[in-house]
RNA sequence: UCCUGAGUAGCUCAGUUGGUUAGAGCAUCUGACUGUUAAUCAGAGGGUCGUAGGUUCAAGUCCUACCUCAGGAGCCA
Protein backbone atom coordinates (compact mmCIF):
# COMPACT_ATOMS: atom_id res chain seq x y z
CA UNK A 1 0.00 0.00 0.00
CA UNK A 2 1.65 3.51 -1.28
CA UNK A 3 1.79 5.91 1.30
CA UNK A 4 4.53 8.27 3.10
CA UNK A 5 4.60 9.30 6.77
CA UNK A 6 3.78 12.90 8.11
CA UNK A 7 7.31 12.79 10.06
CA UNK A 8 8.39 12.89 6.49
CA UNK A 9 6.84 16.01 4.85
CA UNK A 10 9.51 18.28 5.02
CA UNK A 11 11.69 16.30 2.52
CA UNK A 12 8.30 16.28 0.06
CA UNK A 13 7.59 19.55 -0.02
CA UNK A 14 6.43 20.06 -3.70
CA UNK A 15 5.55 16.33 -4.63
CA UNK A 16 2.27 14.63 -4.56
CA UNK A 17 1.82 12.16 -2.21
CA UNK A 18 -0.49 10.13 -0.36
CA UNK A 19 -1.27 10.25 3.62
CA UNK A 20 -3.05 7.33 5.42
CA UNK A 21 -4.53 7.68 9.00
CA UNK A 22 -7.29 8.81 11.01
CA UNK A 23 -9.29 12.15 11.52
CA UNK A 24 -8.06 14.00 14.00
CA UNK A 25 -9.94 16.84 13.84
CA UNK A 26 -11.71 18.68 11.30
CA UNK A 27 -13.19 22.62 10.68
CA UNK A 28 -15.01 23.54 7.51
CA UNK A 29 -15.86 27.06 6.36
CA UNK A 30 -17.92 26.52 3.26
CA UNK A 31 -16.07 25.81 0.34
CA UNK A 32 -12.71 24.69 2.38
CA UNK A 33 -12.48 22.41 4.81
CA UNK A 34 -9.45 21.77 6.76
CA UNK A 35 -8.73 17.76 8.04
CA UNK A 36 -6.40 17.30 10.62
CA UNK A 37 -5.16 13.87 9.92
CA UNK A 38 -2.97 11.37 12.35
CA UNK A 39 -0.63 8.87 11.05
CA UNK A 40 1.16 7.80 14.21
CA UNK A 41 3.93 9.85 13.04
CA UNK A 42 2.29 13.54 13.38
CA UNK A 43 -0.34 15.52 12.56
CA UNK A 44 -1.23 16.90 9.14
CA UNK A 45 -3.76 19.80 7.81
CA UNK A 46 -5.29 18.71 4.51
CA UNK A 47 -6.50 21.43 2.78
CA UNK A 48 -9.98 20.91 0.82
CA UNK A 49 -11.30 23.77 -1.69
CA UNK A 50 -14.52 22.93 -3.28
CA UNK A 51 -13.24 24.61 -6.78
CA UNK A 52 -9.86 22.34 -6.67
CA UNK A 53 -11.34 18.71 -6.37
CA UNK A 54 -14.32 17.22 -7.95
CA UNK A 55 -18.35 17.19 -5.99
CA UNK A 56 -17.42 13.52 -4.67
CA UNK A 57 -14.08 14.38 -3.33
CA UNK A 58 -15.81 17.57 -1.49
CA UNK A 59 -18.42 15.68 -0.44
CA UNK A 60 -16.55 12.71 1.64
CA UNK A 61 -15.58 15.48 3.74
CA UNK A 62 -18.94 15.47 5.70
CA UNK A 63 -18.72 11.88 5.35
CA UNK A 64 -15.23 12.01 7.56
CA UNK A 65 -16.41 12.02 11.58
CA UNK A 66 -13.45 12.20 14.36
CA UNK A 67 -11.06 9.19 13.68
CA UNK A 68 -12.46 7.74 10.62
CA UNK A 69 -10.03 5.78 8.85
CA UNK A 70 -8.84 7.75 5.34
CA UNK A 71 -6.46 8.21 2.75
CA UNK A 72 -5.93 11.68 1.25
CA UNK A 73 -3.63 12.98 -1.98
CA UNK A 74 -2.70 15.72 -2.48
CA UNK A 75 0.48 17.79 -3.00
CA UNK A 76 3.36 19.27 0.38
CA UNK A 77 3.34 22.82 0.65
CA UNK A 78 5.52 25.14 3.35
CA UNK A 79 2.63 27.36 4.87
CA UNK A 80 3.22 29.32 8.57
CA UNK A 81 -0.64 28.45 8.58
CA UNK A 82 -0.42 25.06 9.42
CA UNK A 83 0.68 23.91 12.49
CA UNK A 84 4.01 22.06 12.23
CA UNK A 85 4.75 24.24 9.00
CA UNK A 86 3.27 22.01 5.87
CA UNK A 87 -0.03 21.16 4.84
CA UNK A 88 -1.39 19.02 2.29
CA UNK A 89 -3.37 20.57 -0.86
CA UNK A 90 -5.54 17.62 -1.39
CA UNK A 91 -6.42 16.09 -4.79
CA UNK A 92 -8.54 13.37 -3.74
CA UNK A 93 -9.87 11.44 -0.63
CA UNK A 94 -10.03 7.56 -0.04
CA UNK A 95 -12.31 6.73 2.85
CA UNK A 96 -11.77 3.65 5.15
CA UNK A 97 -14.03 2.12 7.39
CA UNK A 98 -16.18 5.48 9.71
CA UNK A 99 -15.68 6.02 13.15
CA UNK A 100 -18.73 5.68 15.36
CA UNK A 101 -19.68 8.67 17.45
CA UNK A 102 -16.11 9.14 19.78
CA UNK A 103 -16.18 9.24 23.40
CA UNK A 104 -13.20 11.96 23.69
CA UNK A 105 -14.17 15.37 22.04
CA UNK A 106 -11.43 18.22 21.64
CA UNK A 107 -12.57 19.29 25.06
CA UNK A 108 -11.39 18.54 28.22
CA UNK A 109 -12.24 15.41 30.26
CA UNK A 110 -11.80 14.33 33.89
CA UNK A 111 -8.73 12.19 34.42
CA UNK A 112 -10.84 8.70 35.44
CA UNK A 113 -13.29 9.75 32.18
CA UNK A 114 -10.10 9.26 29.85
CA UNK A 115 -8.23 6.52 31.84
CA UNK A 116 -11.88 4.30 31.36
CA UNK A 117 -10.93 5.23 27.43
CA UNK A 118 -7.47 4.59 27.88
CA UNK A 119 -7.55 2.34 24.50
CA UNK A 120 -8.40 5.22 22.55
CA UNK A 121 -6.83 8.33 24.57
CA UNK A 122 -3.26 6.87 23.52
CA UNK A 123 -4.40 8.27 19.68
CA UNK A 124 -4.07 11.90 21.43
CA UNK A 125 -1.44 14.43 21.12
CA UNK A 126 -0.18 14.27 25.00
CA UNK A 127 -0.51 10.71 25.93
CA UNK A 128 1.41 9.77 21.99
CA UNK A 129 4.56 12.77 22.98
CA UNK A 130 5.04 10.81 26.12
CA UNK A 131 4.97 7.45 24.90
CA UNK A 132 7.42 8.34 22.27
CA UNK A 133 9.59 9.69 25.00
CA UNK A 134 9.06 6.77 27.17
CA UNK A 135 10.78 5.20 23.93
CA UNK A 136 13.17 7.13 23.64
CA UNK A 137 13.99 6.31 27.49
CA UNK A 138 13.78 2.11 26.97
CA UNK A 139 16.24 2.54 24.00
CA UNK A 140 18.89 4.87 25.73
CA UNK A 141 18.89 2.21 28.65
CA UNK A 142 19.67 -0.42 26.37
CA UNK A 143 22.05 1.37 23.94
CA UNK A 144 23.42 2.74 27.30
CA UNK A 145 24.18 -0.71 29.00
CA UNK A 146 24.99 -2.06 25.65
CA UNK A 147 27.70 0.10 25.20
CA UNK A 148 29.36 -0.44 28.17
CA UNK A 149 29.35 -4.55 28.13
CA UNK A 150 27.01 -5.01 30.32
CA UNK A 151 25.01 -8.45 29.41
CA UNK A 152 21.09 -8.26 29.36
CA UNK A 153 20.01 -10.12 31.95
CA UNK A 154 16.28 -11.54 32.60
CA UNK A 155 14.87 -12.16 35.86
CA UNK A 156 12.23 -14.48 36.48
CA UNK A 157 8.97 -13.20 36.97
CA UNK A 158 7.36 -15.97 38.51
CA UNK A 159 9.05 -16.19 41.68
CA UNK A 160 9.56 -19.05 44.65
CA UNK A 161 8.86 -16.64 47.72
CA UNK A 162 8.41 -13.25 49.11
CA UNK A 163 12.45 -12.71 48.48
CA UNK A 164 12.90 -9.59 50.62
CA UNK A 165 10.33 -9.68 52.89
CA UNK A 166 9.18 -5.88 52.45
CA UNK A 167 6.70 -5.32 50.49
CA UNK A 168 3.54 -7.22 49.73
CA UNK A 169 3.38 -9.76 46.41
CA UNK A 170 0.84 -10.99 44.09
CA UNK A 171 0.31 -14.78 44.34
CA UNK A 172 -0.86 -17.01 42.18
CA UNK A 173 -1.19 -20.88 42.26
CA UNK A 174 2.01 -22.87 41.02
CA UNK A 175 0.91 -26.42 39.99
CA UNK A 176 2.19 -28.72 42.95
CA UNK A 177 4.85 -26.54 43.98
CA UNK A 178 2.29 -24.05 46.05
CA UNK A 179 2.59 -20.59 45.98
CA UNK A 180 4.48 -18.33 43.07
CA UNK A 181 5.19 -14.99 43.54
CA UNK A 182 4.97 -11.87 41.03
CA UNK A 183 8.99 -10.15 40.91
CA UNK A 184 9.02 -7.14 43.43
CA UNK A 185 12.50 -7.10 42.01
CA UNK A 186 15.20 -8.93 39.71
CA UNK A 187 17.40 -7.55 42.05
CA UNK A 188 19.06 -11.14 43.57
CA UNK A 189 18.70 -12.59 40.04
CA UNK A 190 21.32 -9.82 39.11
CA UNK A 191 23.54 -10.54 41.61
CA UNK A 192 23.70 -14.06 40.32
CA UNK A 193 24.68 -12.50 36.62
CA UNK A 194 27.42 -10.39 37.86
CA UNK A 195 28.95 -13.17 39.81
CA UNK A 196 28.75 -14.65 36.58
CA UNK A 197 29.23 -12.20 33.75
CA UNK A 198 31.07 -9.39 35.57
CA UNK A 199 28.25 -6.48 34.64
CA UNK A 200 24.70 -7.33 33.94
CA UNK A 201 21.09 -4.89 34.02
CA UNK A 202 17.91 -6.45 34.57
CA UNK A 203 15.11 -4.77 33.02
CA UNK A 204 11.64 -5.91 33.23
CA UNK A 205 8.22 -5.48 35.11
CA UNK A 206 7.61 -5.51 38.78
CA UNK A 207 4.78 -6.14 40.39
CA UNK A 208 4.07 -4.58 43.85
CA UNK A 209 0.53 -5.14 45.79
CA UNK A 210 0.88 -2.46 48.08
CA UNK A 211 -2.42 -0.56 48.48
CA UNK A 212 -0.38 2.60 47.74
CA UNK A 213 -2.36 5.39 46.39
CA UNK A 214 -0.39 8.45 45.57
CA UNK A 215 0.91 9.99 41.82
CA UNK A 216 3.95 8.26 42.51
CA UNK A 217 2.88 4.56 43.04
CA UNK A 218 2.07 1.85 40.31
CA UNK A 219 1.35 -1.80 41.43
CA UNK A 220 2.98 -3.06 38.11
CA UNK A 221 5.51 -1.01 37.00
CA UNK A 222 8.80 -1.48 34.94
CA UNK A 223 12.34 -0.82 36.93
CA UNK A 224 15.91 -1.27 35.13
CA UNK A 225 18.77 -3.02 37.83
CA UNK A 226 22.30 -3.05 37.20
CA UNK A 227 24.37 -4.85 39.05
CA UNK A 228 28.61 -5.11 38.67
CA UNK A 229 31.03 -7.06 40.71
CA UNK A 230 33.93 -4.84 41.86
CA UNK A 231 31.93 -2.10 42.16
CA UNK A 232 31.50 0.07 45.42
CA UNK A 233 28.95 2.32 46.59
CA UNK A 234 31.54 5.36 45.35
CA UNK A 235 30.89 3.62 41.88
CA UNK A 236 27.49 2.73 42.24
CA UNK A 237 26.79 6.45 42.63
CA UNK A 238 29.05 7.21 39.72
CA UNK A 239 27.49 5.07 36.99
CA UNK A 240 23.81 6.09 38.32
CA UNK A 241 25.15 9.54 37.46
CA UNK A 242 27.13 8.66 34.54
CA UNK A 243 23.54 7.11 33.24
CA UNK A 244 20.84 9.32 33.93
CA UNK A 245 23.13 12.32 31.89
CA UNK A 246 22.93 9.62 29.18
CA UNK A 247 19.45 8.77 28.69
CA UNK A 248 18.23 12.00 29.58
CA UNK A 249 20.85 13.49 27.12
CA UNK A 250 18.93 11.48 24.51
CA UNK A 251 15.33 12.73 25.15
CA UNK A 252 16.91 16.32 25.14
CA UNK A 253 18.38 15.40 21.42
CA UNK A 254 16.00 13.20 19.79
CA UNK A 255 12.36 14.54 21.67
CA UNK A 256 13.31 18.40 21.27
CA UNK A 257 8.90 18.95 19.25
CA UNK A 258 7.49 15.84 22.00
CA UNK A 259 8.67 18.18 24.45
CA UNK A 260 7.22 20.86 23.26
CA UNK A 261 3.94 19.28 22.82
CA UNK A 262 3.73 18.51 26.88
CA UNK A 263 5.15 22.00 27.55
CA UNK A 264 3.03 24.80 28.46
CA UNK A 265 4.79 26.92 25.93
CA UNK A 266 7.24 28.23 28.56
CA UNK A 267 10.25 25.95 27.82
CA UNK A 268 10.06 24.62 31.27
CA UNK A 269 10.73 21.09 30.36
CA UNK A 270 13.62 21.36 28.64
CA UNK A 271 15.19 23.32 31.18
CA UNK A 272 14.41 20.96 33.47
CA UNK A 273 15.74 18.28 31.32
CA UNK A 274 19.08 20.53 31.64
CA UNK A 275 19.43 20.54 35.19
CA UNK A 276 19.95 17.06 35.47
CA UNK A 277 22.69 17.39 33.11
CA UNK A 278 24.51 18.93 35.64
CA UNK A 279 26.84 17.17 38.20
CA UNK A 280 24.71 15.69 40.81
CA UNK A 281 24.96 17.42 44.36
CA UNK A 282 26.30 14.16 47.19
CA UNK A 283 25.82 14.02 50.78
CA UNK A 284 26.00 12.14 53.33
CA UNK A 285 22.47 11.28 55.23
CA UNK A 286 23.83 12.98 58.52
CA UNK A 287 24.57 16.57 56.37
CA UNK A 288 21.07 15.71 54.76
CA UNK A 289 19.80 15.25 58.22
CA UNK A 290 21.23 18.69 59.39
CA UNK A 291 19.80 20.70 56.41
CA UNK A 292 16.51 18.94 57.16
CA UNK A 293 16.23 20.23 60.71
CA UNK A 294 16.84 23.73 59.63
CA UNK A 295 14.38 23.79 56.75
CA UNK A 296 11.41 22.35 58.86
CA UNK A 297 12.66 25.03 61.86
CA UNK A 298 12.49 27.94 59.60
CA UNK A 299 9.30 26.45 58.30
CA UNK A 300 7.66 26.18 61.58
CA UNK A 301 9.32 29.29 62.62
CA UNK A 302 7.46 31.21 59.52
CA UNK A 303 4.07 29.99 60.40
CA UNK A 304 3.60 28.76 57.58
CA UNK A 305 0.58 26.03 57.62
CA UNK A 306 1.52 22.54 56.40
CA UNK A 307 -0.47 19.89 55.20
CA UNK A 308 -2.37 17.39 57.55
CA UNK A 309 -0.61 14.64 56.93
CA UNK A 310 2.68 16.45 57.81
CA UNK A 311 5.02 13.85 60.24
CA UNK A 312 8.55 16.38 61.47
CA UNK A 313 11.72 14.43 60.04
CA UNK A 314 13.78 12.70 63.07
CA UNK A 315 17.17 11.65 63.05
CA UNK A 316 17.20 8.62 61.97
CA UNK A 317 14.55 8.51 59.94
CA UNK A 318 14.17 6.99 56.16
CA UNK A 319 12.78 10.60 54.83
CA UNK A 320 9.62 10.92 53.90
CA UNK A 321 7.47 12.78 50.29
CA UNK A 322 7.91 15.81 51.97
CA UNK A 323 11.43 15.56 53.32
CA UNK A 324 12.47 14.60 49.83
CA UNK A 325 10.77 17.42 48.22
CA UNK A 326 12.57 20.23 50.71
CA UNK A 327 15.52 19.01 50.36
CA UNK A 328 15.52 18.84 46.29
CA UNK A 329 14.27 22.21 46.34
CA UNK A 330 17.20 23.76 47.84
CA UNK A 331 19.57 22.50 44.34
CA UNK A 332 19.29 22.86 40.69
CA UNK A 333 20.83 19.44 40.49
CA UNK A 334 19.74 15.80 41.45
CA UNK A 335 20.81 15.21 44.64
CA UNK A 336 22.03 11.99 45.85
CA UNK A 337 21.92 10.85 49.40
CA UNK A 338 24.29 8.16 51.08
CA UNK A 339 25.14 6.53 54.28
CA UNK A 340 21.18 6.20 55.06
CA UNK A 341 20.75 4.37 58.64
CA UNK A 342 21.00 0.37 58.26
CA UNK A 343 17.94 0.23 60.27
CA UNK A 344 15.78 1.68 57.64
CA UNK A 345 17.44 -0.14 54.73
CA UNK A 346 17.52 -3.40 53.00
CA UNK A 347 19.03 -6.69 54.84
CA UNK A 348 21.41 -7.45 51.92
CA UNK A 349 22.63 -3.56 51.98
CA UNK A 350 26.43 -3.77 53.34
CA UNK A 351 27.25 -1.75 56.22
CA UNK A 352 30.08 0.81 56.53
CA UNK A 353 32.72 -0.38 58.49
CA UNK A 354 33.94 2.75 59.49
CA UNK A 355 30.13 3.48 60.32
CA UNK A 356 28.31 0.23 61.52
CA UNK A 357 25.28 1.71 61.58
CA UNK A 358 24.74 3.37 58.38
CA UNK A 359 24.23 1.22 55.16
CA UNK A 360 26.35 1.31 51.91
CA UNK A 361 23.07 2.60 50.29
CA UNK A 362 22.21 6.05 48.05
CA UNK A 363 19.20 7.82 46.60
CA UNK A 364 18.94 9.88 43.93
CA UNK A 365 16.12 12.25 44.71
CA UNK A 366 15.33 14.07 41.14
CA UNK A 367 14.56 18.62 41.95
CA UNK A 368 11.30 18.90 43.37
CA UNK A 369 10.27 15.31 42.82
CA UNK A 370 12.04 12.45 45.09
CA UNK A 371 13.51 9.25 44.55
CA UNK A 372 14.08 8.04 40.95
CA UNK A 373 16.77 5.85 41.74
CA UNK A 374 17.75 3.75 44.89
CA UNK A 375 20.98 1.15 45.33
CA UNK A 376 23.76 0.18 47.43
CA UNK A 377 26.85 -1.82 47.97
CA UNK A 378 25.68 -5.51 48.56
CA UNK A 379 26.84 -7.57 51.38
CA UNK A 380 29.19 -9.97 50.52
CA UNK A 381 29.88 -11.29 53.56
CA UNK A 382 28.39 -14.68 54.46
CA UNK A 383 28.34 -14.47 58.30
CA UNK A 384 26.96 -10.64 58.39
CA UNK A 385 24.49 -12.00 55.71
CA UNK A 386 22.99 -14.75 57.76
CA UNK A 387 23.21 -12.06 60.83
CA UNK A 388 20.82 -9.60 58.57
CA UNK A 389 18.39 -12.23 57.76
CA UNK A 390 18.34 -13.95 61.33
CA UNK A 391 17.28 -10.10 62.33
CA UNK A 392 14.94 -9.58 59.58
CA UNK A 393 13.67 -12.62 60.15
CA UNK A 394 13.52 -14.35 56.86
CA UNK A 395 13.26 -17.71 55.80
CA UNK A 396 17.13 -18.94 55.62
CA UNK A 397 16.64 -21.43 53.29
CA UNK A 398 15.00 -19.37 50.86
CA UNK A 399 18.28 -17.91 50.44
CA UNK A 400 20.48 -20.88 50.03
CA UNK A 401 20.69 -19.80 46.31
CA UNK A 402 21.28 -16.53 47.36
CA UNK A 403 24.05 -17.29 49.91
CA UNK A 404 25.88 -19.83 47.48
CA UNK A 405 26.68 -16.24 45.84
CA UNK A 406 29.17 -15.69 49.13
CA UNK A 407 30.08 -18.98 49.41
CA UNK A 408 31.36 -19.46 46.06
CA UNK A 409 34.25 -16.47 44.97
CA UNK A 410 32.07 -13.64 47.06
CA UNK A 411 33.21 -9.91 45.93
CA UNK A 412 32.57 -6.80 46.01
CA UNK A 413 29.86 -5.50 44.55
CA UNK A 414 26.77 -2.83 43.91
CA UNK A 415 24.03 -2.08 41.88
CA UNK A 416 20.32 0.35 41.41
CA UNK A 417 17.38 0.37 40.25
CA UNK A 418 15.54 3.11 38.78
CA UNK A 419 11.78 2.96 38.04
CA UNK A 420 11.51 3.87 34.28
CA UNK A 421 7.72 5.35 34.59
CA UNK A 422 8.86 7.67 37.46
CA UNK A 423 11.74 9.14 34.98
CA UNK A 424 9.29 9.35 32.31
CA UNK A 425 6.82 11.39 34.60
CA UNK A 426 9.57 13.31 35.52
CA UNK A 427 11.18 14.17 32.05
CA UNK A 428 7.21 14.95 30.99
CA UNK A 429 6.38 17.00 34.05
CA UNK A 430 3.19 14.61 34.46
CA UNK A 431 0.78 15.25 37.25
CA UNK A 432 0.45 11.07 37.70
CA UNK A 433 2.37 8.12 37.23
CA UNK A 434 -0.36 6.40 35.81
CA UNK A 435 0.10 8.51 32.45
CA UNK A 436 3.76 7.03 31.75
CA UNK A 437 2.30 3.83 31.14
CA UNK A 438 0.30 2.51 28.33
CA UNK A 439 -1.93 0.65 30.69
CA UNK A 440 -1.28 2.02 34.17
CA UNK A 441 -2.09 -0.84 37.13
CA UNK A 442 -3.13 1.06 40.41
CA UNK A 443 -5.28 0.24 42.98
CA UNK A 444 -8.57 1.10 41.59
CA UNK A 445 -7.91 0.11 38.06
CA UNK A 446 -6.88 -3.49 36.01
CA UNK A 447 -8.85 -1.81 33.30
CA UNK A 448 -8.61 -1.55 30.36
C1' U B 1 -4.72 0.93 56.64
C1' C B 2 -5.47 6.29 58.02
C1' C B 3 -7.06 11.57 56.73
C1' U B 4 -9.77 14.93 53.23
C1' G B 5 -13.02 15.87 49.21
C1' A B 6 -16.43 14.75 45.11
C1' G B 7 -20.76 12.27 42.51
C1' U B 8 -26.33 17.03 38.29
C1' A B 9 -27.09 16.00 30.06
C1' G B 10 -22.45 11.79 26.11
C1' C B 11 -18.14 15.12 28.39
C1' U B 12 -16.57 19.43 31.70
C1' C B 13 -19.13 22.06 35.19
C1' A B 14 -22.82 26.02 37.54
C1' G B 15 -27.14 25.59 40.51
C1' U B 16 -27.75 31.38 46.18
C1' U B 17 -31.16 31.06 52.54
C1' G B 18 -34.94 24.49 50.75
C1' G B 19 -39.57 27.45 46.70
C1' U B 20 -42.75 27.58 39.89
C1' U B 21 -41.08 24.07 33.98
C1' A B 22 -33.31 21.76 35.79
C1' G B 23 -28.77 25.69 33.48
C1' A B 24 -24.19 26.75 30.38
C1' G B 25 -20.08 25.37 27.18
C1' C B 26 -18.41 21.36 24.26
C1' A B 27 -20.08 16.91 21.56
C1' U B 28 -24.35 15.19 18.13
C1' C B 29 -28.04 16.73 14.22
C1' U B 30 -29.93 20.92 10.69
C1' G B 31 -28.55 25.52 8.24
C1' A B 32 -24.82 29.80 6.88
C1' C B 33 -19.68 30.85 5.70
C1' U B 34 -13.17 30.32 0.41
C1' G B 35 -7.50 30.24 5.20
C1' U B 36 -9.43 27.77 9.70
C1' U B 37 -6.03 27.04 14.33
C1' A B 38 -10.26 23.97 20.70
C1' A B 39 -12.96 28.23 13.84
C1' U B 40 -17.36 31.25 14.19
C1' C B 41 -22.76 32.34 13.84
C1' A B 42 -28.25 30.68 14.04
C1' G B 43 -31.48 26.64 15.55
C1' A B 44 -32.88 21.48 17.45
C1' G B 45 -32.75 17.06 20.34
C1' G B 46 -30.61 15.36 24.93
C1' G B 47 -31.78 14.60 32.62
C1' U B 48 -34.16 8.29 37.47
C1' C B 49 -29.58 15.25 40.12
C1' G B 50 -24.62 8.08 42.73
C1' U B 51 -28.19 4.42 45.62
C1' A B 52 -31.67 3.67 49.68
C1' G B 53 -34.23 5.79 53.56
C1' G B 54 -35.65 10.21 56.53
C1' U B 55 -37.15 15.60 57.85
C1' U B 56 -40.63 19.14 55.36
C1' C B 57 -46.51 22.05 52.64
C1' A B 58 -42.09 21.69 49.37
C1' A B 59 -35.39 18.45 48.65
C1' G B 60 -30.39 18.75 43.31
C1' U B 61 -30.11 21.72 48.01
C1' C B 62 -30.95 19.55 54.95
C1' C B 63 -30.05 14.57 57.91
C1' U B 64 -28.47 9.10 58.11
C1' A B 65 -26.41 4.82 55.89
C1' C B 66 -24.21 2.62 51.81
C1' C B 67 -21.68 2.53 46.91
C1' U B 68 -18.11 4.57 43.57
C1' C B 69 -14.16 7.70 42.48
C1' A B 70 -10.41 11.36 43.33
C1' G B 71 -6.48 13.81 46.38
C1' G B 72 -2.90 13.25 50.48
C1' A B 73 0.08 9.97 54.12
C1' G B 74 2.63 5.38 54.91
C1' C B 75 5.13 1.49 51.90
C1' C B 76 8.67 2.19 47.79
C1' A B 77 11.18 2.73 42.03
Amino acid sequence: MQREYVQDLSKLVGQEITLRGWLYGKRSSGKIQFLILRDGTGHCQCVVMKNAVDAATYAACDELSQESAFAVTGKVQATDKAPGGYELFVSSIELGAKAAEYPITPKEHGVEYLMEHRHLWLRSSRPWATMRIRDTLIVAIRNFFHERDFLCFDSPILTPNAAEGTSTLFETKYFEEGMAYLSQSGQLYGEAGAMAFGKVYVFGPTFRAERSKTKRHLNEFWMVEPEVAFMDLEGGMQLAEEFVHYIVGRVLEERQSELAILDDGSGRLVERCQRVMKPFERMHYDEAAKILYKYWDDKLASGEELPPTFKRFEYGDDFGAYDEVALTSLYDAPVIVHHYPASVKAFYMKRDPNEPDKALAMDVLFPEFGEIIGGSQREDNLDELLKRIEEHQLPKAAFEWYLDLRRYGSVPHAGFGLGLERLVMWVCDLDHIREAIPFPRTLTRIWP
